[in-house]
Formats: C-alpha cells, structure tokens, sequence
DNA sequence: GTGAAAGCGCTAACAG
DNA sequence: CTGTTAGCGCTTTCAC
C-alpha cells in the first residue's frame, strides 16, 4: 500500500494525498475527507525511508548511554526517552559500555543513521584527556549533541547539568560542621561529573585540614557488586586508616559504606555518618536511610529536551545549563 | 556526499561504489582499493534512507517496554540491545508505559518506522482480556514479534520465558518445608507472569492447607515505593492476618518485606522468612541478603536474539522457549 | 485547489 | 568485472 495506490482509489493525485498526510490547508474539506476516508479504510500509513529520503530527516534522536541497565542512567533514558516522543521525536538507542572505540562506533553508527540529534546520557563520556573527546566535537560538525551531566567546551555541543561541585562542597561542609573531621570520599569514576565532585569535597576539606591524602579512595571493581565496594572499605580501616565519615560518589557506593559500618558495629549517625548520590530507590533500601544528594535528574532531562528541540528549530539556544542539586536528609547524617 | 560523487571522484560507476560498499566479491582489488580510499578521504556514509527505501529494512529491530527505568525491565533492555548490536542490528525503543492505548501506539510508530522485528520486554504486556493483545497479534502479521516473559498463543509471535510457576511452586514448597505455614504472597502486577507466579504459590500452598484466602496480598501502589509497601504490609498485620513468611513477586516488595519484619523486630529468617525474586542487585542492599529467584535473564535474552536471528533469516524457529529458574539461597530463608 | 514531474541516494537486474 | 538503468515511496516546486 503506497501513497500511490491510495492516490488512485480516491480519484486524486499523489500530491494530493501528500497534502491531506502532511496537513497542508491547501487542500478542499471535501478531498481531504475523500482522502481520509480511503487511507483509513485501507489502513495506509506512510514509508517512513520515502519521506526520510526526501526530507533528510526522520524525526529521531540517537540516545547514547554506557549501560541502560545502570540505575541513574536508565532514569535518565527514561525521562529523555519520554519527552522526546511526547514531542513527535522517537529514539534510537545505544548502549556503549564505557571503551573509546565503542562509543566512536556508536557515534557513527548514529550519524549513519541520519538521527536528527544525539543525547550522551550520563557524564562518563567526557574524559580528561582533550583527545579523546575529539569524537564528540566532530560529530557536533554535522548535528546537534546534547550532553547530560558533562561538559564538552565544542561547537554545536550542550550541556545540561548539575552542579556537582557545590552539591558536594556543601555536603562536605555540612559533615564537618557535625563534627566529623575525618571523611573519606568513596568513588569509582573519574569521569567529568566524577572529578567535579571531588573537587567540591577537596575543596570544603581543605577549609579545615591540610590534606585530604590518603582520604580520597577510588574504587575500581564493578558498578554493582556491594560485597567488593564493602571488603574495599574493610581493607581500608585495615591500613590502619581513621575515618568517621564517608561520602559517597553515588548511593551504590554509599549502601555499601553503610553495610561497612554495620559490620564494624559503628552506630550510624552517632558514630559514623555517610552520604550517598543520585537520591534514586537505593536511599529506601538501607538501615537507616540514606541521606542522598539530589540532582534533579528530570529536570535536567526536561530542560535537556526543550534545548534541543529549539536547535531543531533553528534557535539560539544556551550552551551550558547549570541546576543546583539538593542535599535530601535522611537517618545516614546527624 | 553521494554515492555519485564517490563514483565521479574514483572514475568508476555507481554500481561499483555499492559493490564495494556492499562487499560484494565481484570488484577487482585495484577498483576495490580506489574507491574505499575515495570514500576515506572524504569520510563518506552511506544514506541509510535510500538503502532502506530499496531493500525495505534498515536492520532495525524495535523495543518495547513499559519503563526502562524498572530494575529489571532495564536489565532485560541492555541485554538485549547489546546482542541485537553485536549481530549488526541497531533498536530503537519505545518506552510505552503500561497503558493499553500507548502501547498500541508506540507498536504502530514502531512498524511505521519498518523494523525488522518487535521484542517487547517484560511480562506485563500480556493482559488477561485476549481482546487486550489483539493488537500485538496484529502488528505480527506483519513482523516477528519476541516476547520476553510473556506467552501469547498468536501466529509469528515467539515466547521465551522463565518456569516462573515451577520456580515459585519449588520455593513455596522449601519455606513450607521449613516449618512455616503461613506464607503471604506479595504481589503488584497482574501480567501473565505475575498470574503464573501467584498460581505457583498457590498450588504449593494448597499440598498442605485448604485456602490461600486472605494470604495473596496485592499492592497497587508505585513501584518504587518501598515505604508504602512497608506501610501495605504493616496495615495487613494490624488486621489481625498471622504470617511468619513472605513470599514477593519481585525483589523490591521483598525488600520491603525485610524493612517490615526489622521493623517488627522479627528475627530473620528465625522468626520470619521473605523471598525475593530476580536476583537483582537488591539481593545485596538489605541485612540479612535477600534469597532470591535468578530468572536467568540474560540467557533468556541470548536465546530470544538467536530465535529472531533465526526468523529473519527465514528459518523455522521454536514458538515457545522455557527455562528453569534457580532459588539462590541467602539470609532471609532458612 | 490540484496535478505533473523532478528529485532524494541507493540497490539490483541486466547488458556488455 | 563494470556500467546503465529502473525503481523504492514520498515531498515539493511549478504550472494550470
């Protein structure tokens, strides 16, 4: 069934029936019932390749994401994913894993599709060495790309995120000023996001202590096994290594530092106080909960969309949107 | 940059260009060379557009889910979006929430787009009203139609699930075993899966007492809630119901059940046993760990892959696929 | 208002 | 081996 048959059965032209598809008002009421009436009974619906040849666009936005299946991200494929079909656009999806060359060949692959723009959902794309966003920068030559929760300083590249570095600063702030001078920070990403909110915990220490040596402890074994990230912590206090107080870089970690206190029998918050990231469904899961740091992951999404779809539109639209996370206190801090 | 201006550039025709881009054999090895360099040079791609108007597909396959933010849902979509890329098909999913209209919506955008295949994730698009899948029997007079976790008996659509009956019939049997009698079932969805779950339970259940009645407990509220699944479960008690065990639909309502029983000050599993089901990384987030059932979802994925491979390629393939789950055995059960 | 016709970029017969 | 050519289904001028 193609625009063709339809154009015959009604007694009209193809431009015609094009016209009634694509909602010009040059179009008779009379024809375009006519035109309706006929698609409707036959059950036509257009060749989405035909109109994308021709248009050079087929309404699509390439998602890429490392890992749908990870917490935070999946929140966010979620929201982006949702807005954007609720705005006529649907998504193509890539998962990437965290490889270079991987996430190359999904850029392409994208570009190869003729998307209309690219979402980069999460700040793990952007790394520290320059080279190796040369990637990003080249693909925003031929089309828009959205970056969510990193910052990419290149043409055509927009970043919508949260402003980690504060979130942490104030968080780390607010822990000392309870009295807990010794805070490690637990992470396991030196990705853009990830050295922002060091920074922001470096930074408060250093108000009020020298050094954070040693403090500062990079986990690198997988993004979900609790038991390691807790035997790591384990392995830690072992060194000999004094702390009351750990803040997290996501709430995973965060749980697991939790579980780490309970086996030591710290008794959380009077002895020991954690923090965790992201605020997701982790923060209910823990004795006590977690108090958790949001960064209003939706509205990074909405405002992430809506720029977008004005470069789509051809507008000027900002570089760089910062939102102030939320620090969520719950049973983990005093 | 065409095809054409490829073929001009390196002297040959256009049908030349496609045969190398085509990898077709019959191209001698200095054309080959020249136009692969051209197309290098000037960083070519081909348009995915015209490929498809011609061929029909754009090795394609669409996804459908309710919410890719769902733990395990989420899981289920890495997984298979991972063995889809490997084999040189990209997706685009849809996440279509668990409206009926939506999902006969997202279906229709779906076979609009001309995708090779349709898998939809996640057991709760199988309603209990057949009228309520017809169009999922609809879309598969057009395409393949996979459904992980859900069974529909409709010509071109293809099932591969997890014993979901056996493995609850099986764990419903060892809490019994285990001196506990009084087992409540906790459950939020009614999917096809869900109904095949709760009649494992109940078939277990009634090898040893006459009536499930007031035992199988449904909750309708989020998800994500964990508190006001805690709340559920605390209101049922005040009722009067005696229960010593728990049995949840998945890992978040057991979850729950363990915040509940700690906050009874039951002793777990002593006094009180709660089953989990899908092994998710919830398993590790409470105290005791959560037993869980492993549904093995990554192996159903593998399998569902290979069977659509299978259909595209023409093959015959098997209708219904089956795999046992597997009770992992952690601290909330004797 | 409506129709005719020229592409959009590529694939696959078919002819050489 | 290589080139010519006829579509694939739709949008969009440009006439009428």
């Amino acid at each position: 069934m193609t625009i063709y048959d339809i154009s015959e059965k009604a007694g009209v032209s193809i431009a015609t029936v094009s016209r009634v598809l694509n909602g010009s008002r040059k179009v008779s009421e009379k024809t375009r019932r006519k035109v309706l009436d006929i698609i409707d009974r036959y059950g036509y619906t257009p060749n989405a390749f035909a109109r994308g040849l021709g248009l050079n666009t087929m309404k699509t936005i390439g998602i890429m994401c490392a890992d749908s299946s990870d917490l935070y991200l999946a929140k966010g494929i979620y929201y982006v994913e949702e807005k954007l079909r609720e705005n006529g656009y649907d998504s193509i999806l890539c998962c990437t894993g965290y490889e270079l060359e991987a996430r190359a060949a999904a850029m392409n692959l994208l570009i190869t599709k003729k998307v209309d723009g690219i979402i980069m959902v999460g700040s793990n794309f952007i790394y520290e060495k320059d080279s190796d966003n040369q990637y990003i920068a080249n693909a925003a030559a031929q089309l828009p790309v959205m970056l969510l929760n990193g910052e990419l300083n290149a043409a055509n590249v927009y970043s919508v995120v949260s402003d980690d570095y504060t979130s942490m600063y104030d968080a780390t702030l607010q822990m000392m000023q309870s009295g807990i001078k010794d805070i490690v920070y637990f992470y396991n990403s030196t990705s853009y996001s990830g050295m922002r909110k060091l920074a922001g915990y470096r930074a408060a220490m250093l108000t009020q202590t020298d050094s954070t040596e040693g403090l500062e402890q990079f986990y690198r074994g997988s993004h979900e096994d609790i038991h390691a990230m807790t035997r790591y912590l384990k392995d830690l206090q072992e060194t000999g290594l004094q702390f009351h107080g750990i803040i997290a870089a996501d709430d995973t970690l965060a749980l697991a530092a939790v579980k780490y206190a309970r086996e030591m029998n710290y008794r959380i918050p009077e002895d020991f106080s954690i923090l965790g990231y992201n605020n997701s469904m982790l923060v209910n899961c823990c004795e006590p909960e977690l108090t958790s740091i949001d960064n209003k992951l939706e509205t990074l999404c909405q405002h992430l969309i809506t720029i977008l779809l004005g470069l789509l539109e051809g507008k000027e639209m900002p570089n760089r949107t910062v939102f102030p996370g939320e620090i969520i206190k719950r049973g983990t801090t005093r």
